[in-house]
RNA sequence: GGAGAGGUGGCCGAGUGGUUAAAGGCAGCAGACUGUAAAUCUGCCCGCGCAAGCGUACGCUGGUUCGAAUCCAGCCCUCUCCA
């Protein structure tokens, strides 16, 4: 069973360091504690595909993410609580943040249906019809057993007018309130995890500042900053967070939702951005994408049949230690599944390496020549 | 020796008179991937050319036809079965 310390708080935000708007941290929870900034691998369906959970620690991860609709439809959130929670039932014993299904209700766009009660899903495995209301999320969260817990959402997709985006964000605050209330029902759950309310409002500060005012009036334990990442580029969405992320309360996590690429991510920490989350270690691992601080390669490319060099020199990942750019190169292009284990291990530790360089420039006071030291370098295509 | 089947672009394999530089797959060369419907998807893929286009091309050689990968003749080769 995870073990749960009840003698530690329940939730406890501390800042060691900031550095302008940027911060570190950590956050203590009764599963284990958790350094900020933190990059949280994407373990959608119960497994951060291809590695398995001693890899994620081993990689530096205090924490990972689970997913309220893929659990839900399978293996079900009642099977799972039935076999003692997410935690046991995939060998993970450290916090878990589960998204509340809210991303799925863009992203499966054609199989679902909206409206103030909450999302009608057709299931994308059987077609079967299903229901996530903000309290059929919350209680699927809390048979989960998660940790961090987040309130149910829309997230608007992009483009969207501001009417389009008004009416988003303002149905996703009142089922704010409603994951609120539902959230704190959960009485033994709730005594030891922790809810996160979402800001929405696209790319309109009138509306992001509605949004923020509205989960500050209702409280949660964490803010985050949704909406972005969906196919706005690079600079929009660092405009967005240039008045976005100030709105939200400074002595509580902000989580940055679904992002992102390193620079992203460099430049949302900038920001005063705590968390992070995102598929793309994981997945472009799978396709052959792999993080280098020189920048991203595609290993399957034919210049690295014969190279004999590790990924990335001097990376001290164990992909890194055994294993040739020839030899990855060779497993990739045959589809072998181990070349989408030793990519994903890689570009796990690259991130976790991003996320602890980040922390280490901020307690020294020099991450703004950390990070452009970081993105001149990763810019430079590897040649 | 007899009977039958077949030879198509790097490979496999559609195509039986024009809309075919020739479907599709594989291999190859690149690109994309952001709260995972993803071990996925997209583009290119005979030569020269930015392009229009030109040149080659469906075993080989001839022929029929306005027009042939497709029809005819001969030849070469492969496979299966029977002796």
């Amino acid at each position: 069973m995870s073990p749960i310390d009840r003698t530690v708080d329940r939730f406890a935000f501390t800042i060691a360091a900031a550095d302008g708007a940027a911060r570190t941290g950590s956050i203590a929870m009764q599963r284990g504690g958790i350094r900020t900034p933190a990059f949280m691998p994407v373990g959608t369906a119960a497994t951060v595909k291809a590695v398995k959970p001693e890899g994620v620690r081993l990689s530096g991860a205090d924490i990972l993410l689970g997913n309220t609709y893929h659990l839900m439809l399978r293996p079900g959130a009642e099977r799972v609580a039935r076999l003692g929670g997410l935690h046991k039932f995939m060998n993970w014993d450290r916090p878990i943040l589960t998204d509340s299904g809210g991303y799925q209700v863009m992203s499966l766009g054609e199989l679902s249906k909206t409206s103030e009660q909450g999302v009608r899903f057709k299931s994308h495995l059987d077609g079967s019809a299903h229901m996530l209301t903000p309290e059929r999320s919350m209680e699927v969260q809390r048979l989960l057993g998660a940790d961090i817990v987040m309130a149910f959402d829309e997230c608007t997709p992009y483009p969207a007018t501001a009417n389009l985006a008004e009416a988003s964000m303002e149905r996703s605050m009142r089922w704010a309130r409603r994951s609120r209330d539902a959230f704190d029902a959960g009485d033994d759950h709730a005594a030891h995890s922790a809810l996160f309310g979402i800001q929405q409002g696209s790319m309109f500060e009138p509306l992001r500042k509605r949004s923020s005012e509205a989960l500050i009036e209702i409280g949660f334990d964490g803010y985050a900053v949704g909406g972005l990442a969906v196919g706005e580029g690079h600079e929009a969405m660092c405009g967005v967070l240039d008045f976005a992320v100030a709105m939200l309360p400074a002595n509580k996590p902000r989580y940055l939702m679904g992002v992102g690429k390193p620079d992203d991510i460099v430049e949302a920490v900038r920001r005063g951005i705590d968390m992070f989350d995102c598929v793309l270690p994981t997945r472009s691992g799978r396709t052959g994408q792999a993080f280098t601080a020189d920048g991203p390669i595609n290993i399957r490319n034919a210049r690295f049949a014969e190279d004999p060099e590790p990924i990335e020199i001097d990376c001290p990942c164990p992909t890194c230690a055994d294993y040739s750019r020839a030899y990855v190169h060779h497993l990739v292009r045959s589809g072998e599944i181990l070349g989408s284990m030793l990519m994903t291990e890689h570009n796990l530790w690259f991130y976790q390496r991003l996320m602890e360089g980040l922390g280490e420039a901020i307690r020294d006071g020099r991450f703004a020549a950390h990070a452009s030291a970081f993105l001149d370098r990763y810019r430079i295509r590897d040649g």
